[in-house]
DNA sequence: ATCGATAGTAGGAAAATCTTTTGCTTGCAA
DNA sequence: TTGCAAGCAAAAGATTTTCCTACTATCGAT
């Protein structure tokens, strides 16, 4: 099976530019990479086309927006069967505080990022979590003190 | 002290939309809040300005581009210094595999997540990581098996 | 093997289209 | 009536498309 998507050195410096600066114009980001304007234009819409590049977004500042609050959220159940799962799954898509939801080898089953304003807003999605989704046999809650380093840029 | 940026229900509407597809056209984004595109923008740009918009980026999909690994790294330090926090966080900073880092309250002091190709990857990361930081008293890692949920969009 | 034809890939220039930005005007509310 | 916020229209700028060239690899016939 060969991949669809093999990217050469330009598109790398392409990833790289447009995942730490998505506002770049097309001449910018040619310029940088020593091509025009079409080829690059055409290589991003390719990694488009092929979901290399699944969204453009604007981060915001969470404290600006009064959510400065994150918290970890480390979850073991008791119950590992698909119902379960799904139970699970459908609840974590459907609270927008749950930014990350991981499943993890080991210990812990689950690892969620849940962001919200104040240590109240969090009792609240504690209580609607715990309400919503059965068979938790531990749920460990660890609050972030300093976000050290949170970037959305892979090491390419 | 008044906050400078005092958002109403339009901002918050704008910031949702563009959260989730910054490359929305400003006539798309206007329509969808009931304005026309100019005053879109000045909101946008004032925005941008006060530092509740931080970044525009390209989010790209980690399998594709060969980077299907996460792992979340529990650290527990036997040096609270000054000087130690400095050299950690200066490390951090320097390792790209490193996404994200934050310092916790309670049992654990820190937690990172890595992103990486493969477990050799992930060992040569752990190595050099082990060597650059000292007195690290426990660090414990934990493969993500599945990402069940992973977004930028803050919940406004 | 060598030649030429052909197809596929990547790049570039220019034109067309669409978006963003600016300047100016209007309306509304303090 | 003064100060915002919105809106309109035009200008400036960026993106996207079209068309063309250069290079490379493959294939068949000689």
């Amino acid at each position: 099976m060969t991949r669809s998507f093999e990217p050469d050195a330009t598109d790398r410096a392409i990833l790289r530019l447009i995942q730490r600066d998505a506002a770049l114009s097309l001449a910018e980001i040619a310029k940088e990479v020593g091509l025009t304007p079409t080829p690059c234009w055409k290589r991003i819409r390719k990694m488009e086309q092929d979901g290399v590049i699944t969204e453009r977004v604007v981060i915001l500042d969470p404290e600006k927006v009064g959510l400065g609050v994150s918290v970890f959220v480390a979850i073991e159940t008791g119950d590992h069967s698909a119902a379960w799962i799904e139970t699970f799954a459908s609840t974590v898509a459907k609270m927008p505080e749950i930014v990350e939801c991981w499943r993890l080898g080991g210990d812990v089953d689950y690892l969620l990022r849940v962001v919200v304003s104040d240590m109240t807003a969090f009792d609240g999605f504690y209580r609607r979590l715990t309400a919503q989704v059965p068979s938790l046999r531990k749920v460990t809650s660890r609050f972030a003190m300093e976000r050290v380093k949170s970037t959305t840029a892979l090491p390419i």
